[in-house]
DNA sequence: TTTCAAGTGTTGCAATTGCAACAAAATAAT
DNA sequence: ATTATTTTGTTGCAATTGCAACACTTGAAA
């Protein structure tokens, strides 16, 4: 969802300049924020791509978040609070960036400002919701769970039998916290149990 | 944080007049939204104590939130979509009962409304943000590493030695989601390599 | 004060998982 | 079209974990 839905574009710019918002676009592979630790920043993704990743003290990488378009971000909605977490462009990138304190606390109360509000809100409670999925799947104890519990909850309905996966496995196996290896393992003894067909990325749920 | 702040009582009442707000007041026990399944709700507690539980196919429970006063609640903030969930009252609760689309569109643009949306934002922001704490502590594999990650991320800053849990060690193990025994274990383990001392809930980082 | 329920602490054992190390297949880049 | 990189698929083995079954302690309720 667009964060700007329902705004006109002349309304847009005006919000924006009242705000204070800052225009950047950055080249890939660039470390956004990594100089603004301290501000309470929200950005907002005009175009491009930015993956959030997080580097252990291991030196293991770890996706957090993808980014594309209309895409928000920030201290307070993504989990950058602490500099384990970085935000780096994949590709050219053009964002807009805000102080999030502001935004809260704005005094200009027009309605291009509390439409923006709003779509906010959506968007933030839709992140919140994908958020307790993960740890709905995450809090299984075992791979096999942790599959049947996602299958579960990505699945457009109840009722549903056919699952498109939106990952590769690998990156399944790093969304689901679980050696890759074991996870490929699990789903063959799902397979040999009749439990679930594959094909590619597609996942037939046989019970 | 209550999520009336900076709004008059007086403001308060014709919101809530507004939005269309039910207010509800329940015995100990009670099951809250179990007819409401298909609405999407926003609680907010006015008195009183509720918990978000989970029961899973083989009966067991899990707590997913403990809510107090001016804690807020719903299928878009709490995880309670689907019918495993449930809001339980554990003494006489009032609850205000909104409708969140409402919310999300309402036309009246009012400052006591703006300032109400601006507070749900607030919260909400807050609430991922603990979502990504409990997110990085599940991510880690190995109990020690969920260990010392959530004793990382609950302890008051940086350079703490020292943290009191704010559960019990049944409870962490639950957080954790791993089996309370070998939470136990595990325990033993870093107390014995002198990672950690213990003091009943009290935890001394020695490292 | 006694009784009951909940939390803590421990252990052996079996099951699950991560790790390492491959080869083969599929994609992307030049 | 060829090369390089990423992804998939497999396996043996060691380490970690869950489970079950205890006893003991603490705290709340009767």
């Amino acid at each position: 969802m667009n964060p700007f839905e329902n705004i006109s574009p002349k309304n847009k710019e005006k919000l924006m300049r009242s705000l204070e918002a800052n225009i950047h676009t950055f080249k890939s592979g660039m470390n956004i924020l990594s100089n603004a630790n301290n501000e309470n920043l929200l950005g907002i993704i005009i175009y491009g791509y930015i993956q959030i990743i997080k580097t252990d003290y291991n030196g293991n990488i770890t996706i957090i978040e993808k980014l594309e378009d209309n895409s928000i971000f920030g201290n307070m909605i993504s989990n950058i609070s602490n500099n384990e977490y970085q935000v780096i462009t994949k590709e050219e990138t053009k964002v807009i960036l805000l102080d999030y304190d502001r935004i809260l606390n704005n005094l200009k109360q027009n309605s291009a400002y509390y439409q923006f509000i709003q779509n906010l809100l959506k968007i933030i409670s839709n992140k919140i919701h994908e958020k307790n999925e993960r740890i709905e799947v995450l809090t299984e104890k075992t791979i096999r769970n942790k599959l049947l519990k996602y299958f579960d909850v990505i699945k457009p309905n109840t009722y549903s039998k056919i699952i498109y996966l939106p990952f590769t496995y690998t990156e399944l196996a790093e969304y689901l916290s679980v050696d890759r290896s074991a996870l490929m393992r699990e789903l063959k003894n799902l397979r040999d149990e009749g439990i679930i067909e594959t094909k590619d990325k597609k996942i037939y749920l046989k019970c």
